[in-house]
DNA sequence: ACGAAAGTTTCGATATGTAGAAACTTTTTT
DNA sequence: AAAAAAGTTTCTACATATCGAAACTTTCGT
């Protein structure tokens, strides 16, 4: 076998959508951003659900969606924050605040 | 002036749309919260703001969007999660957790 | 009181989020 | 291994959010 060559994952980056700085990389940036966020919110979400022994479609009625709706939120499809905070709320969350460090604590409903 | 009639908050409310539990009034109660939540984030945008001396334009200016568009947020009107955290972002609050009590803190950004 | 700056609103176009129905895949149970 | 249950995806329609342009109102400095 010959000599092998390795491209690291921000040379891919670089090439596809430009060096960091610029709109089209920047625009990615925030996209990633945004997905992670989601996807970290579903997982709270599957998290708690599951800790109280409860299915999709069972969460799902609470709220009066589908359990295709409850799959999406939880697996990180983008969510609003009316939307997050129903389904905390029919998961017995009641209090939660948007910690904003400095600049103070927002209760979210 | 004869006697006055008075008529609570409640009674209003209960009139207009129903008791508690019924569809519409449900309905009201949800749209009264998403805008209170709504509106609060608007209050911290503008507070911390002004708390830096900067103009709902130049706050524009840094994430590209004119200054109609921050007096919408300031003013409560709903807001999603990715344009909360480009605003809070470009006023330099560099970390937001959503504290769910019990179910844990997510990093927003 | 006047003009300028800052903030707000309306209108209309476009983008993003919500959601059911139904087909599909994966996981669990028997 | 077959059936049932749980979860995921695609397609589609509709609702909500974003945002500029431009007119308008409020606030501030002189």
């Amino acid at each position: 076998m010959t000599q092998m060559n390795f491209v690291s994952f921000e040379q891919v980056l670089d090439e596809h959508f430009g060096k960091v700085g610029t709109p089209k990389r920047d625009a990615f940036e925030r996209d990633v951003q945004e997905a992670l966020h989601a996807y970290r919110i579903g997982e709270a979400i599957k998290a708690e659900r599951l800790r109280q022994h409860l299915t999709q479609e069972e969460l799902g009625a609470r709220i009066g969606v589908q359990k295709a709706q409850i799959s999406r939120m939880e697996r990180g499809y983008s969510i609003s924050i009316p939307t997050m905070s129903r389904v905390f709320k029919a998961l017995g969350i009641t209090t939660a605040t948007l910690d904003l460090g400095a600049a103070g604590k927002i209760p979210l409903w």
